[in-house]
DNA sequence: CTGAAAGCGCTTACAG
DNA sequence: CTGAAAGCGCTTACAG
C-alpha cells in the first residue's frame, strides 16, 4: 500500500509496466508463460510500486478462501499444550501460503452450526480439529460433507473407524517406555495416577492403558489412584493414597504435568526426595516441567511434526487414515531415566 | 450450502423468491427499504436453501475482509493468560460479526514486515496488539500508515504518548491494593518477588511500582527478590532468601502466579503454612491458582472486559487514548484477605 | 508469448 | 419500493 493508504491494484502495475492486466497475473500466477524480458519488467513493477495481490480478490476468483477454521477449546487452560500446538499450527500452516482463523463455536453438535456457517459463507477453505472427544460429532458431519478437514487427536470410536485423518501421539506407547525405563532403573511398583473421570477423555485412557498393558506384561502389580480435578492439591491427595499403601509405590506415572508436580508436592511434604526416593513423571513438557526444582521428566509432544502432518492431510483428499506420532521421553531429575 | 457441497448464490435466491438479486441484498443490509410483503418472500427463500453470503464476495465488494488480525507471541506459555485472553478476544470480536485472523511474525522491528504483508494483501481490516513490549515499535508504524489497532497492554514509552489506543489493567493499583489488603490483616512485612529483568517487561515493573509506593505510603520495609527464571524453582530460590533474613516477611507478593506457586513450595518446605504464617500472593489468576491446596490469592485479569474495550476502541477511529482497568483481587486460603 | 473477454458473488448508488 | 448497471480486483480459459 502507498502512504496513503490506498492500495495498489493489479491495474496499476499492468499500467507502469506497460503490459496487459492478465500478463501481471501471468508473472504471479504462471511465470513460466511469459517472456523473460517482460517477466523482469513486471517484477520491477511489482516491486517498486510494492504490490501484493488483495486476498479477497484472488479469492473469489480462485474459489479458495485461503483459509484454514480452526475452533479454540470451549476450556481455555485445560491442557498446557494448547498454546504451543496453536502456534505451531499457525506457522505449518503459514508454511502453506494460508492462514489460520480461529473461532469459538458451543461445545458438541450444538456447534456444528458454527462449523456450518463458516462452510456456508465459505469463510474457510477446511478446518483443523482438536480437543477431540470420544464420539465427536464433528469427523462425521463434515466427512458426509465433503468438508476437507484433518484431526489431532481420536475419535475413540467404539465401533468401526473414525472418519476423515487424524494424527495423534500414542500415549499408550509413551507410557508403556516410561514404565520399561523405570522398571530397567529397578523399581517394581509403578503407579499411575490419572483424573477422575468427569468426562471421557480418551487420550486419559489410552495412556492409562499403556501403563497397564506394560506392568501386566512385566508382572508387576497395578496401583493406581485418581484426582478428583485437574489440579496439584487433587493430584496431591491421590498420591497421598497412593503413598499410605502397604506396599507403597516407588514410582508414580501422571498422567499429566500438572498431576506431576502435585505429586511431586505431596512427596516433599513427606520428606521424600523426588528422584531419590520416589520417581514421578508427568507429561507434556509443558512450563511446569522446568518449573520444579532439578525438572520434571515428562513426555513431549511433538507439536512442529504434527502440526506438519495436519497440514499435509488436509491436502491428502477425502479418505480415512491415522499417523500415530511418538512422544519423546524427556529425562529429569525427577526421574533420572537411562534413555 | 446443498448436500452436494454446491454454495447458494444471491441469484438462485432471488430466482426463488421471484425478484432480483438486488432486492436480495436489499433484504440482508438494508431491510427497511423493501416491502415487507416481498421481505417475506424473500427471507423464506433464503431460509429454505440456506443461503448466507459469501463472506469473500461481500468483502471485495465492501472492501472490508471483516477480519481481524493477531500475532501470537513468539513464546507460547510464556503467560498464563494468553488462552484465556486469546478467548475472549475471539468471542468480542465474533460478536461484531467478525472473525479473527491469527498470525505469526519475527520479534521486534523485523515482524513488521508481516504485518505490512496482510496489509497490502487487504487481509485484515484492523491488528490487535498484545504482548507489548516497552518501545514496542509495532504501535507507531501502524498509526503512521493509518491502519486501525488497539492494543492490549503499553508501550511504556521514555517520552510523549504511547500512539494509538490501548487498554490495560492497573497492575500497580492491584498490587498497592494487596499491600493495603495485608497491612489491614495485620502484616507489616510484605516482601514483593519479582522476576530478574532478561527483556524490559513494563507490566512486571509496573506491578512492583504499586507494591512499592504503598509500601512507602504506609511506612513499611521494602524487602524484594528476584527469580532467575519464571519457575517454581526459581522463586523457590528468591523465597528461601527472603525467609532467610533476619527479619522475615510475613507476607509476600509474587508478580505472577507461577512464582507465587514457588513461593508456596519453599513456604511448604520450611513446614511453615501458606495463610497462616506466611501469607503468599500471585497475579494472573491462571489454572494454578486454583490448583494449589486451599487456593491462591491472586489478581484476576478481566479478559472480557479487556476485550469488549478492545474491539471498541478498534472502531473509534483515529486518535490517542488509554483505558485502564482495575484487576479484581481473588482471595483464597493462600492469603485470606477480608475484601 | 500476450491481451480482450468473461466471470467469481456480492454491494452500492441510481434510475424508474 | 424495485431492478438495471457498474464495479470491487483478481483469475482463467481462449483467441490472436
Amino acid at each position: 500500500m502507498t502512504t496513503d493508504g490506498q492500495a495498489v491494484t493489479l491495474r496499476q502495475v499492468a499500467a507502469q509496466a506497460g503490459v496487459s492486466r492478465q500478463t501481471v497475473s501471468n508473472v504471479l500466477n504462471a511465470p513460466e508463460r511469459v517472456d523473460p524480458a517482460t517477466r523482469l519488467k513486471v517484477r520491477a513493477a511489482i516491486e517498486s510500486l510494492g504490490y501484493q495481490p488483495s486476498r479477497t480478490a484472488r479469492s473469489l476468483a480462485t474459489r479458495q478462501a485461503g483459509l484454514i477454521g480452526y475452533c479454540l477449546a470451549r476450556h481455555p487452560g485445560r491442557s498446557l499444550f494448547t498454546d504451543p500446538f496453536l502456534h505451531a499450527l499457525t506457522e505449518a500452516i503459514e508454511a502453506t501460503g494460508r492462514r489460520l482463523l480461529v473461532f469459538t463455536a458451543p461445545e458438541g453438535a450444538e456447534g456444528l452450526a458454527t462449523y456450518a456457517d463458516l462452510i456456508a459463507q465459505r469463510a474457510v477453505d477446511a478446518f483443523i480439529l482438536s480437543d477431540t472427544v470420544d464420539g465427536d460429532p464433528r469427523h462425521g458431519w463434515l466427512a458426509s460433507r465433503g468438508v476437507p478437514f484433518a484431526s489431532f487427536g481420536r475419535t475413540w470410536p467404539e465401533q468401526g473407524e473414525q472418519p476423515g485423518r487424524w494424527v495423534d501421539v500414542d500415549g499408550a506407547g509413551a507410557c508403556a517406555e516410561l514404565v520399561r525405563g523405570l522398571h530397567s532403573a529397578g523399581h517394581d511398583r509403578i503407579a499411575f495416577l490419572g483424573w477422575r473421570d468427569p468426562v471421557p477423555v480418551g487420550a486419559a485412557k489410552d495412556r492409562q492403558r499403556g501403563w497397564r498393558d506394560e506392568c501386566r506384561r512385566l508382572g508387576l502389580p497395578e496401583q493406581a489412584a485418581y484426582a478428583d480435578s485437574d489440579s496439584m492439591e487433587g493430584a496431591a491427595h491421590a498420591a497421598a493414597t497412593l503413598l499410605d499403601a502397604a506396599q507403597p509405590p516407588t514410582a508414580i506415572v501422571a498422567a499429566g504435568d500438572l498431576l506431576a508436580v502435585g505429586v511431586i508436592s505431596e512427596v516433599r511434604r513427606r520428606e521424600l526426595r523426588p528422584g531419590h526416593d520416589i520417581w514421578v513423571t508427568g507429561f507434556d513438557d509443558s512450563l511446569l516441567a522446568t518449573s520444579v526444582e532439578g525438572g520434571l521428566t515428562t513426555v513431549r509432544q511433538p507439536a512442529a511434526e504434527i502440526t506438519a502432518t495436519l497440514v499435509r492431510l488436509l491436502d491428502a483428499g477425502p479418505g480415512r487414515s491415522g499417523v500415530l506420532l511418538d512422544g519423546r521421553i524427556v529425562s529429569r531429575s525427577s526421574a533420572p531415566l537411562d534413555l
